[in-house]
DNA sequence: AAGTGGTCTAGACCACATG
DNA sequence: ATGTGGTCTAGACCACTTG
């Protein structure tokens, strides 16, 4: 790296094409992002003030700004105000799970089956009751299901929910579709919020019976609470998925193009 | 919920108070978050234009966008090109967890103690060889270390690195500093890219003597594959942690003030 | 005091979707 | 054709950090 910014001498440096289809920012943030991974800006340095990047490829303010914006969001870059942007070293605490790997179990309606296990009136155990915030005794209904995807066992739910015919959400919430929708979100939606948790666990006898899995095998639990737009909990329950259905994997610092 | 905007009948539309300390992007992120969890654009619902909403409020496009920008960052909304932007219902697989539970743990070095517990030179086992793209029997270093808060046992760790005398990363790698910058990014950091993967085990016997557990009780394994800025993988390991320490709980949707 | 990021304006043109 | 979000400008002032 050449202290005149050229990444090396065989390189141009490199400048906004604004004929390019690609936006001004998206490929300011790529030149940055190259630049980084050059050892242009080393982790922990301070890359040059947003109004001389401005000057220096012809952009407005603003337009860096977005392009900063960007790599800072990728936590590729942390802004201190009155002070600098500096690139950050990569940090395991930085990462972010999501659950792209389940997510395309429900994508396709038609690769995709749900089948009701057993849905039945019980009455609220302790937990239930605290976590719907009733009386233990309360009538809910017991949902269990198993998630077949390409007619492959892929994970099975158990869930409770409030028995409360006041509302239609109980309704709703028997039938198939509701279930899929709390992952699609293609439906209006009856949930105001939720609370989700991933623990470790192991399969029980039912569930690696179901699943055709082994019992005692490591798998993941994906517990959820959700709410009402009263604020009023309405359901809980769980998903239980074996690792490799349900991956939590992700990329952190600079890997090509992303 | 009436058809003027006004959230009840009670309350007047709110405004923009260009003279408070809060920005004006950020007043009226609040105020489209309490029109949508008091009803006024419903899951899957419309909201107004960006232009209609700056004439409404007296802003410019750009505050506005920004705004609306806040609460698409959070899920909350959904911009659709030429189209509008619409309320999105809350979906399970809009979650994404991160690692701060042990974020924490790291954040006060003066609360945190890391013990080693084996340090040696080792031939790499296929897996290693694999991972770190070595041939099978090339020299590796083993580290196991246990990482202690307020004295207590927390979490432990297994790890290879390669035995590379031409880089100085073998050496820093040893130390216990680089450990715990890889979570708190403070140093200058030696890792371009890293990749995570948390999978769900149980404790081994040696695991639960170290940790103060009770072996077969399910726990998480956050595996990591660190890269140089060569693009060269130098060490892969693994962190292994109970329930309670390593948290995976999320919150989605419309919580109060956030 | 000077430099930095943070916010904001009042326009503009473009790409895209819909009727 | 109209309306939508997406991008962009050329300034401005503010809050903050540092020397």
């Amino acid at each position: 790296m050449l202290s005149n910014g050229w990444v090396n001498n065989s390189t141009m440096p490199e400048r906004i094409d604004k004929d390019r289809l690609e936006p001004a920012y998206a490929q300011l943030a790529g030149i940055l992002r190259r630049q980084i991974a050059g050892g242009l800006y080393p982790p922990g340095g301070k890359i040059p003030s947003e109004s001389s990047i401005g000057k220096q490829y012809g952009l407005s303010v603003m337009t860096v700004r977005q392009a900063v914006g960007v790599l800072t969001e990728q936590g590729l870059l942390v802004r201190v105000q009155g002070c600098g942007t500096f690139v950050k070293a990569v940090t395991l605490t930085g990462s972010r799970f999501g659950l792209e790997s389940i997510e395309e179990i429900f994508r396709d309606p038609g690769r995709t089956r749900v089948k009701v296990l057993r849905m039945s009136p019980e009455r609220a155990d302790a937990k239930t009751a605290q976590k719907l915030g009733l009386s233990e005794g309360a009538r809910v209904i017991l949902i269990r299901r198993l998630l077949l995807r390409e007619n492959l066992p892929a994970m099975c739910h158990e869930g409770r929910i409030r028995c409360d015919f006041t509302r239609p959400l109980v309704e709703a919430e028997l039938e198939v579709g509701p279930l899929s929708d709390l992952f699609r979100g293609q439906g209006a939606g009856v949930a105001k919020k939720c609370e989700l948790t991933i623990i470790p666990t192991v399969f029980d006898n039912e569930e690696a019976r179901i699943l055709n899995q082994t019992e005692g095998r490591p798998a993941f639990r994906l517990e959820y609470l959700v709410y009402d737009f009263d604020d009023i909990p309405f359901g809980w329950g769980w998903f239980t998925a074996a690792p490799e259905t349900l991956v939590l994997r992700t990329k952190l610092g600079l890997w090509d193009e992303s």
